[in-house]
DNA sequence: TCAGAGCGATACGCCACCGTATCACAGTGG
DNA sequence: CCACTGTGATACGGTGGCGTATCGCTCTGA
């Protein structure tokens, strides 16, 4: 009853093959012939699985996951955020998946099925980070009053203005420090 | 001795028709035939002006500044910087505009070109924020300690990831409470 | 072993844009 | 008044993607 493996491999490198032509290309120059000879497949196994391309570029992103998670299990609350925001630093610098960023970005002011899929996943990712840092204000490495959606938004802020506005993308080094100065340490 | 008037006249009813463009259909899917289209314009007239799409695309955003500019004049420093942050949320929630930019930032990923423009168009408008904020801290407005370009990607960031990232960006009436977030009023 | 399903290849007509060339016309400035 | 030049229209061959259909091959799993 298992799924014919042929099936799934197709849309493995089908979608592997998309995010190669959504960095290099952009949404707007991504086509299904391109995408289907770099997959080294044929045109009609993308037609077979995936309706179009907005259908078949929201496939590729929602499964792109990066398989190195960072460790948010070990460390004090402080330490995980800026594990966590390091690894967003990196996932933001990343050559292929900070260019499928800006083409979703881009997209997404065109198409609303890009855009709902765009506010959904970063609506989760802030999520993710918002937790880490409430775990940290209720431990008490982060002041009691502190805003953490704002806080969010200013760390994920200056992540992603300076990799896409400046030529002076944030590393993970810089984490700490970005960390400290939205959130200073308490004077206990 | 001065230039034809009709060449002007062609050039900036071209200029404005590559940002509608470019608005509505993002830097890949723009086309010269469709900007000549929407610009009423023959091909050839395009062709005559500009050598390809990326120099027809720079030059259209090199123009295209906003005629309405804040008052940088009068008022406290602290009064000077708000009316800029709330003109630039002003500018990136134009519906135009704002997309203009989502365009130029994912050009900016694949056209060394767009990229050198864009990076050094930011650059620009860092500047006279940074320059504004430096008075405020001379004028006592802000603390002495103030660092002052971190200040400024922390506010820009906030209106661009806000704008870009989410379904809440920054209206011109945020921009008090934000400034005031990075750069609290020093107790004096 | 074998029926069925997924596959890549290929070809289809259609359409849009590319960049260039040519043309008659009208605005411009001397 | 007139020579000049920028103009829009139109046409060109070429390219490449669209989405569909058809093919014979091969892998799969009962």
């Amino acid at each position: 009853m298992a799924e014919d493996p042929r099936i799934e491999r197709s849309r493995r490198v089908v979608r592997d093959a998309v995010l190669d032509e959504l960095a290099d290309s952009g949404y707007g120059d991504l086509t299904i012939e391109g995408v289907a000879r770099r997959a080294g497949v044929g045109k009609s196994t993308v037609y077979r699985h995936w309706p179009d391309k907005a259908a078949l570029v929201i496939d590729a992103l929602e499964h792109a996951h990066h398989d190195l998670v960072p460790d948010l299990e070990s460390g004090t609350a402080r330490d995980r955020v800026v594990r966590l925001v390091g690894h967003v630093a990196e996932v933001a610098t990343d050559a292929r998946f900070s260019r499928c960023i800006a083409a979703l970005v881009d997209a997404a002011e065109r198409d609303v099925r890009l855009r709902e899929f765009h506010h959904q996943y970063s609506s989760d990712r802030r999520s993710e980070l918002a937790a880490v840092i409430r775990s940290g204000v209720d431990d008490g490495d982060f002041d009691r009053a502190t805003d953490v959606d704002a806080a969010v938004v200013a760390i994920l802020g200056v992540v992603f203005y300076r990799r896409f506005m400046t030529a002076q993308p944030v590393t993970a080094a810089d984490a700490a420090p970005i960390v400290d100065a939205v959130m200073p340490t308490p004077l206990t």
